[in-house]
DNA sequence: ATTGGCACTCAGGGCCGTCGAGTGCCACGG
DNA sequence: CCGTGGCACTCGACGGCCCTGAGTGCCAAT
């Protein structure tokens, strides 16, 4: 009783049941991949895969079909990441490239993926938090009102509008000024002091609106609330062959909710390979217990900026997903950086 | 032979179907409907129906089902708006009162009106091109980059990064305040002279920047399709009763075609009461034939700024979704104006 | 440890037969 | 001329029935 076959079982349930989507019994097993031993053979491992927890049976009688358990077995010590054809990087490459500003290489970006793994996928906007900041611009608006722009290094921008007691002073422009030194290329974590320090430049009569402002920035830099999801393939939710017993709306219903999804996106550990996958219901999530995801960071050198991934149902091709998603977060982060 | 108990037939025929989703035959219909004659009499009616089109059979000897002409007549001559209840009002008022900022408007509009109609729901942002501008801003990046931020009247904000060929000239700031001057308060259309003529106070050597400049604000605001959509509650379409024979990807595959929908929506003509509604085939967009669309205008003072509208199955509660739509429309443009 | 053999299970598909809602048509009466 | 009751007919939905075939577990033999 060799383990080494009992996971050469598994690895053929895994990629025949994710092929032909249904579940699958000794005879043809051995059929099609070349176990080299007889499907009695074939049906005594499967007894011990199933006492393991590794795979199930739908009913009596019929054949087996790997469980979450099962399939993170794949994943972790099965699967090879198959590299993608080098026409598959070159349009790659040549989509990104064309993109515009930022709004377009997200988009982009989150339609290509969608297209090569035919799932859903899914990319965060370039945080706020990690990212470093290029510049502040302030803007009175009429009287009373100060909109603040935020811009990063990422090329996003965002804004708050401040509504003053008191009348917008000429102190402005050179808050402004001072400002935009303090902040120049350095993220959230090392704002504080600078900050504090500027503000011992100004006049008494001027710290409130100073300290208003710093505030409203640093609000705006920590609020992970704000995170935006971009998404695109929810029709391939419904693909033909489609998985997901009964309908798709948990699922839909989950991916409505941003929080949710953005929990899940932050919250996976990564593989050694920089990939993490969160399988069926390791995604607790009522809604997701037939989906998996496959996501990666993107952005920055070294510390990732935000996250993109796949999300198909547990029965999917795990390997190429994989392959996928880590292509295009690369090609991502190059655009980016250039 | 009275054509005014056709018409009264036919309205029953919908409304039953409407809430039953099965084809209505002529007992259950003088059962369930103070019609006034027998079955036979209604058949007589609903064969007249048939023959003119309003009314279709899934098969002989099946009850009848509206055709997607029978529909409009109904919407256009039977159906009365239900106004909403007024903790319905105050529910919906409440709900936008808290929203901080433009995104959190339409992001909580697009939620409510799926929420109301449990349907998909569609906000169109404020367009550009017909808001007005209330500021420009440039921002030089390093030497040879500038920042063009553009905020309009609606709060929203647009971004475009200039590319140029000389390092950007000292300039700047005479250019931000001219320009400040020459486009405040004004929209697209009103641009171009006072443009035109502010050029002229710029040395030659300038000119070009100035510009390009110019251009690319021109460019962002006549740009069509930088139009954003916002979408939620397309779980709904996966709701339990599912409407869409097979599946409802063609449709999905239609939401995830922003130009698509906002074709749809800005194509939609209004009738007398401000709602514009589109059934089935009257989209012609393929997966879209068994959905109706209900959309109006909001924002802006007389001429609408944006659009708002709901999706379903062409069997869907016209009334309701029509008085739904409106609401949420006119409070959102008391928002935006307040 | 592996294998062939064997008895057993059970979901799925094809094949009626019944049921009932629904239709069209027609002849009759106000 | 319109509305009505009656009647013969249609046809999809539902349920029961049987068969088939893929699949299993167990056991004795190698």
């Amino acid at each position: 009783m060799s383990d080494e076959r009992r996971l050469e079982v598994l690895r053929a349930i895994v990629e025949d049941y994710v092929q032909t989507r249904e579940p699958v019994g000794s005879r043809t097993l051995v059929e099609r991949h070349q176990l080299g031993v007889s499907p009695a053979t074939v049906r005594n491992d499967m007894a011990y895969l199933e006492d393991a927890g590794f795979i199930a049976q739908p009913h009596t009688s019929a054949g087996r079909v790997p469980t979450d358990k099962g399939y993170r077995l794949f994943v972790d010590r099965l699967s090879t990441v198959k590299p993608l054809s080098s026409p598959e990087r070159r349009a790659i490459e040549a989509f990104l490239q064309d993109a515009v500003d930022l709004d377009d290489v997200v988009d982009r970006s989150v339609r290509l993926l969608a297209q090569l793994t035919q799932q859903v996928a899914v990319v965060q906007y370039p945080s706020l938090r990690r990212s470093a900041l290029r510049h502040l611009e302030l803007v009175p608006l009429g009287d009373t009102r100060l909109l603040v722009v935020i811009i990063t290094d990422t090329g996003r921008v965002e804004q708050r509008v401040l509504e003053l007691e008191a009348p917008v002073t000429d102190v402005v422009p050179e808050l402004r000024a001072r400002l935009n030194a303090a902040v120049a290329g350095r993220r959230l974590a090392e704002l504080t002091e600078p900050l504090d320090r500027m503000v011992a430049a100004f006049p008494e009569a001027d710290r409130p609106l100073v300290h208003r402002v710093i505030r409203v920035v640093e609000d705006t830099l920590a609020e992970a609330t704000e995170e935006r999801i971009v998404m695109a393939g929810t029709a391939n939710l419904a693909r033909s062959g489609t998985d997901f017993t009964g309908t798709i709306r948990p699922v839909l219903e989950a991916l409505e909710e941003q929080v949710v999804l953005l929990r899940l996106l932050t919250e996976m550990a990564e593989d050694s390979a920089g990939v993490a996958v969160r399988i069926g219901s390791e995604n607790r999530h009522a809604g997701l217990v037939e989906a998996s995801i496959v996501a990666t960071g993107y952005g920055g050198d070294g510390e990732a900026v935000a996250r993109i991934g796949s999300l198909g149902p547990t029965r999917m091709d795990y390997a190429a997903t994989i392959a996928s998603v880590r292509a295009v977060a690369r090609y991502l982060t190059r655009i980016l950086a250039g």
